[in-house]
DNA sequence: TGTACATCAGTGAACGCGCGTTCACTGATGTAC
DNA sequence: TGTACATCAGTGAACGCGCGTTCACTGATGTAC
């Protein structure tokens, strides 16, 4: 019953002319979503904003999800490449718990400013878990995330076993996630707050998954977190 | 633009006939969901599928919103109250972190399987999150139950400051919603250690944050976690 | 206990609207020689 | 460098479908006396 949508875009402009065309439509949805929310977006509307008419944009996109798949790849990929320099940066390593909640404090901020900069960005967020032919990019992202840091946090908690680490990190990094959505969704006063916390939680959770596993743990001044 | 949807039942049905059909229309639409999600759902595809015409369900729902509503309050009432019997039992008291974590892995077990029976489980879960009309219901639930756990874990972590304490709640509610969601949806082998991660990481998490705050902490056999 | 009436519950049929989609086309851009 | 031609980009107008919604109605249930 369930047709699978073609999701993938069925030109990529060659002409700089229809590229321009091509990143209008991108923004335009990206801008309405933040007005209307994902399941108020409609094809002909994106038109209409953008001033063109509806067979310029099914030229490129055959549905509304083919849409929404290029916005959520655009910001999950910021996410992604900022996590991914971040790690190269040296990641977590820091000698003490609170050298470590800094730095991970400093990779959070930035993704939390790079998706409150992207327009539609809770829209998006939203839409890539809620709407079936979406899910299984946001699972891929994040998965690659965590596999990816999984592998290196295996260097500094070599004692923890790699299965239980990448279940783990699967969790933390979905936490991490939720701890984005939430500020950008609530913000308020809390928001610090709340992203301090999150980075706190992360950071501690590995170090005593390490102590449960006979890691070296326990070393003053590397159990106890101050935020 | 946006127009604010009336999202309360109509009427409430007076009749034991109509209350069949009440729930007939309830129960009818929790299965849809299950099959196409809820952005495909419509208030015809429902009459369809339960043998009823369109006024019918009309008469109890003004829109698919409102039945989504019913679906949301259901569900996240069943999850609220087992949260509340659990805290009325005790809560997470334990005297080693080993057994505090098994007491709130029993909580958890029993989330995820009332759960998981509830028709429609995940389409619901994420129409809450997804769809604006809905997504303050969401908040208001987790609020709710961040709230309340908040009020009894300041009584077994007096020195964690009310405000640190509330925030972090919120998190930790937010992270076991994200656990619970990630069962469901991706299931698989890893479900019943994920699940054990998320309870660890619930508890340890309280406990460093107890220690950052000047507590008892550090008792040998209450810092150590074994998952 | 039976009848007459009021209210409640659900039907059948239809509506307007806007969504996704397509067609044959015109105008713009690039290319060969 | 200019012209003739091929391809690419976007238009204008229309379509069928199914969505949400409404109307006047019939039949079922409950109630007064």
């Amino acid at each position: 019953m369930d047709k699978p949508l073609p999701l993938s875009t069925k030109k990529r402009p060659r002409q700089s002319r229809s590229q321009e065309t091509f990143e209008l439509i991108v923004e335009t949805a990206g801008r309405l979503l933040d007005e209307v929310g994902f399941e108020q977006l409609t094809t002909n509307l994106v038109c209409e904003r953008a001033g063109l008419t509806p067979p310029a944009l099914y030229r490129y996109f055959p549905n509304k999800y083919a849409l929404l798949r290029e916005l959520g790849d655009r910001i999950m990929q910021l996410q992604d490449e900022a996590v991914f320099r971040w790690i190269d940066a040296g990641g977590p390593a820091g000698d003490t718990t609170a050298e470590q909640i800094r730095r991970l404090l400093t990779l959070q901020t930035e993704i939390i400013e790079l998706t409150r900069n992207f327009p539609g960005n809770i829209a998006i967020m939203r839409a890539l878990r809620a709407a079936p032919p979406l899910h299984d990019l946001r699972i891929a992202s994040r998965d690659a995330v965590a596999q990816r840091l999984s592998i290196v946090l295996a260097r500094t908690f070599p004692s923890i076993p790699a299965e239980t680490l990448r279940v783990h990190t699967k969790l933390s990094t979905e936490l991490m996630y939720a701890a984005t959505e939430m500020v950008l969704e609530e913000g308020g006063p809390d928001a610090a707050l709340l992203t301090e916390e999150a980075c706190r939680v992360f950071v501690v959770a590995l170090e005593t998954l390490e102590a449960a596993h006979g890691g070296q743990g326990e070393r003053p001044g590397r159990s106890r977190a101050r935020g």
